[in-house]
DNA sequence: GATGTGATGTTATAACATTACAAGCCTCCT
DNA sequence: AGGAGGCTTGTAATGTTATAACATCACATC
């Protein structure tokens, strides 16, 4: 997204990849600003912290945890103020819900349309963002056949990433 | 399954189609009862019954409206009753989760191995199973560029059924 | 009949999410 | 300025989904 990013792979598999996360924080916040700003769209501090958390956090963290977050910085401390701001988020396409683990990540490329897929590692609980087209495919075709209109898709892959594999054969 | 249902294609996309209902849950629970046999696994009455009651309302339910059929027929009253019996159901491929609605349905082709993919009518709550191939496809190259694992993929379309687009576009 | 194993019963609680209503704040309009 | 309307937040309570922990039962094996 910026010039400060160590390459361009890094930021589309950021789950498993080192990669400049100062930078990183700085940049999707700034993404957000700017998207919001041209949407017209308010960017309150509430909406902004919980960004900042999760794109600090750079996991996928319970709203719960944001919660817990939000209150020791004094940003509201009920449930309701953490699910606002993240409806506000995935609603935008700032963040996105991982179904699987009933939990929020912030967007990787938040400037671009796209259909999003994760894949969550089961032993570290990383996960990492990418792009699907599931609308072409044994979905589509299957959506197509009967003539169901897909509006969303939640495509999420479990399974072990490189770096546990690695870890788990030098046992 | 059974020469009984009213045609192949039928039972591949039942959650939109007319079907024979009654066969169909009758071929289920033969269906599971023939595979738990054959792979020495302990189909025992509770889950049977859950799975006969996802077989027969055909749709998604949550843990604790299955819960209240099985206290209504003396199996079990606690949440753990429903969630055992449900867990060796989606362990062994009998009945899926929709990690979407966190709901469960019994799965309609249980003999194949298979990455079910599901199709969600956000009107009608209605959900039809279909496959999916998610390893090729973007999802796969993504996984083979960082060396992700995949060993299980959630796939869930939301959209609108053929049925209910149908109905809206009659107002 | 002791032991092991898997399934179930039971109690309690954790974790996730929403409803409902009051109050604040911004924008637009007159 | 003032007020209406709409979006945002504060707060309390509640609803929903899921699991932990421990006791007991049922059946098979030795």
């Amino acid at each position: 997204m910026t010039s400060d990013s160590p390459n361009e792979h890094a930021q589309t598999f950021l789950g498993f990849v080192e990669h400049n996360h100062g930078a990183c924080v700085v940049d999707t916040l700034a993404a957000a600003e700017k998207r919001c700003a041209e949407d017209g769209l308010r960017f309150t501090p509430v909406r902004r912290k919980v960004l900042e958390i999760l794109a600090q956090e750079h996991r996928a963290l319970g709203a719960y945890a944001i919660l817990d977050r939000l209150r020791e910085e004094c940003f509201g401390s009920q449930p309701p103020a953490a699910y606002r701001a993240l409806d506000f988020l995935v609603r935008n396409g700032l963040a996105h819900k991982i179904e699987r683990l009933n939990a929020f990540i912030a967007c990787s490329h938040p400037n671009s349309a796209h259909a999003p897929a994760f894949m969550i590692c089961r032993l570290c609980d990383a996960v990492a963002e990418t792009q699907s087209s599931p609308a072409r495919g044994a979905l589509g075709d299957a959506a197509r056949a009967t003539g169901f209109t897909i509006e969303k898709t939640v495509v999420e892959a479990e399974g072990v990433c490189h770096i546990c594999s690695d870890k788990a054969e030098n046992v």
